[in-house]
DNA sequence: CTGAAAGCGCTAACAC
DNA sequence: GTGTTAGCGCTTTCAG
């Protein structure tokens, strides 16, 4: 069997309490320090973290509910919320709950009876009586990459609708007037989708609701959609896609359309993922800084989980648009 | 207070030996178990999984040690390593190792102070001795997508050596002679280039060292090499990238230099990730069958786990060559 | 069938 | 300073 606390105290010829207290850097005399601290060593000892988590310290472990692992804006924000949770010293128990009601409460349920010290919600929350419930029975709670006005917790998010604003107004000043809207189902791509709106019309350009689509998020989806636009009679010239996902699936539409990039059709995209990178051409798009959002996400949540916050905070990152070569001027 | 098992036996009139019982499906009347599952209804009692865990059961939850999360195809694995997970009632905890020893046997030694049940470590291992000491001490492990020959675990993977020899074989057919390979520091490239070097062989082409070379995975690496490739006197005709962010890499350096894919280069890669779909032209890849893998990697852990298993397996799953438009017959 | 009681490994008063 | 001891919430003999 693994040594345990006993093990080490007959050891040491000292009693339980006095190897607790070395392990949590409590006054012990010189002397028996070291010899607890030698028969650790010769045990190869590492105290259990249930055993102490059950009587009242955390579990250093967080709950981190996202929509979908597999898209790489998403797998990103992951990797920036290990890294930082790490650095402080906790686990992170990744769930991705699909954008699933069910799925976001049985899984938070399952990870309070582990008793996580804290909840971040990623990118997507459909189930916010979940959000709710955590809140009032004080557990610590942070959303990231998306709020929800009906609760009282800590956020990050980016500023999505400047994000839509800057898209299209950067779009209208190439001159393009038929700017279709590719959204996905989620609560940001509604607020980017209010800013798109208030660009047009502070040009006074009328807004046309057909050329707004809402797809579920993927290659396929996002080129069905593209193609469906282009085929109507008045196609739009340029197509904001409120992800990378579906700004590449908007490319695979063109491209079998024989349509150039950004010659026949401006396409903008959202996140700057790897995809928005490495595609051909460069994908203009409004940047969300993940690693500043996912790092103040954790922090957030560790200052509530020592108890040290003060009050709730709402953080709201500007998003930049980084312009590259998928968008040009409108030659229709 | 969260509600416990002695508030659920107080309000049901019975012993906590009985609600325990009712909760792990044992012997009990009828009337006591309506009784006690009435209380626990009414008290919205969820049992402590640490509690529980400290007596001896499972905690149900596996450590999932992987390079880097924010690589596609790894995330890809994760998110079904999950899936399978889940739906078999585990959680994963998730660490990014990047390659390091440290990291690895770091993260190994917390997740064993909270006892998680098993382990999966995938895509590489640089540190065996963290297996091997995993292993002496009884706890489950399986590799992922690596494996090695110096312990004695579970693994599962795609046949390396094969997928090398399937894509040099193809480009061979298509008259390239002259074929570049861009690997990464990682067991699986090494076997993919024992694979590239049979096929070569196999057909009398004699092999140039110099067109071996190895990268840290990134975009900027493979497009850093590709193009240093290409800059040679005697530059390839074709390129076999051992991942797709390497694959992709070589567009970039061919497209800054204008020659055409796969007209004026072939360029193959390896994984099947989003990355390779989305391109243009679509890549030629050797699809590794991530799903099949990942869901087979879970259950071998769990039946070990659960003590189930019989002996140490090697399962070695067959990769698929798929043919895009990337690669082409040489011109030169 | 059901209850009493002894742990699981560690923390934290409370004494000495 | 250090030891004793009573839990933390649950499982599991062992009686009855």
């Amino acid at each position: 069997m693994k040594p345990t606390i006993y093990d080490v105290a007959e050891k040491a010829g000292v009693s339980i309490a006095t190897v607790s207290y070395v392990m949590n850097n409590q006054k012990v005399g010189k002397k028996s320090r070291e010899k607890v601290l030698k028969a650790m060593e010769e045990l190869n000892y590492k105290p259990s973290l249930l055993a102490s988590a059950l009587t009242g310290k955390r579990t250093t472990t967080i709950g981190f509910l996202l929509p979908d692992l597999a898209n790489p804006f998403v797998a990103e924000m992951a990797r920036r919320v290990e890294d930082r949770a790490h650095e402080r010293g906790f686990n992170v128990v990744i769930c991705s709950t699909d954008s699933d009601k069910e799925k976001e409460a049985l899984y938070t349920s399952l990870l309070r009876q582990k008793r996580v010290d804290g909840f971040i919600f990623a990118g997507d929350l459909k189930n916010v009586d979940v959000v709710k419930e955590l809140v009032g029975e004080q557990t610590p709670v942070v959303l990231l990459a998306v709020s929800h006005p009906a609760v009282s917790v800590n956020s990050v998010t980016v500023d999505d609708f400047t994000g839509g604003y800057q898209v299209a107004s950067h779009l209208i000043s190439l001159g393009h007037k038929r700017i279709a809207v590719i959204a996905e189902e989620a609560i940001s791509s509604r607020e980017r989708i209010r800013g798109y709106k208030h660009a047009l019309q502070d040009q006074g350009i009328e807004i046309d609701e057909d050329l707004i689509v809402t797809s579920d998020s993927s290659f396929e989806d996002g080129e069905r959609l593209a193609d469906e636009l282009l085929n109507t009679s008045h196609p739009p010239t340029a197509i904001f896609a409120c992800n990378d996902i579906l700004a590449i699936g908007s490319f695979l539409a063109a491209r079998k359309k024989n349509r150039s990039i950004p010659g026949d059709l401006s396409v903008a995209g959202f996140d700057n993922t790897l995809l928005s990178k490495s595609s051909d051409p460069p994908l203009t798009i409004v940047e969300q800084p993940i690693q500043d959002m996912c790092s103040q996400a954790v922090d957030l949540l560790i200052e509530e989980i020592e108890g040290k916050s003060t009050r709730k905070q709402r953080i709201v990152l500007l998003p930049d648009l980084i312009i590259r070569q998928s968008t040009g001027p409108c030659r229709f």
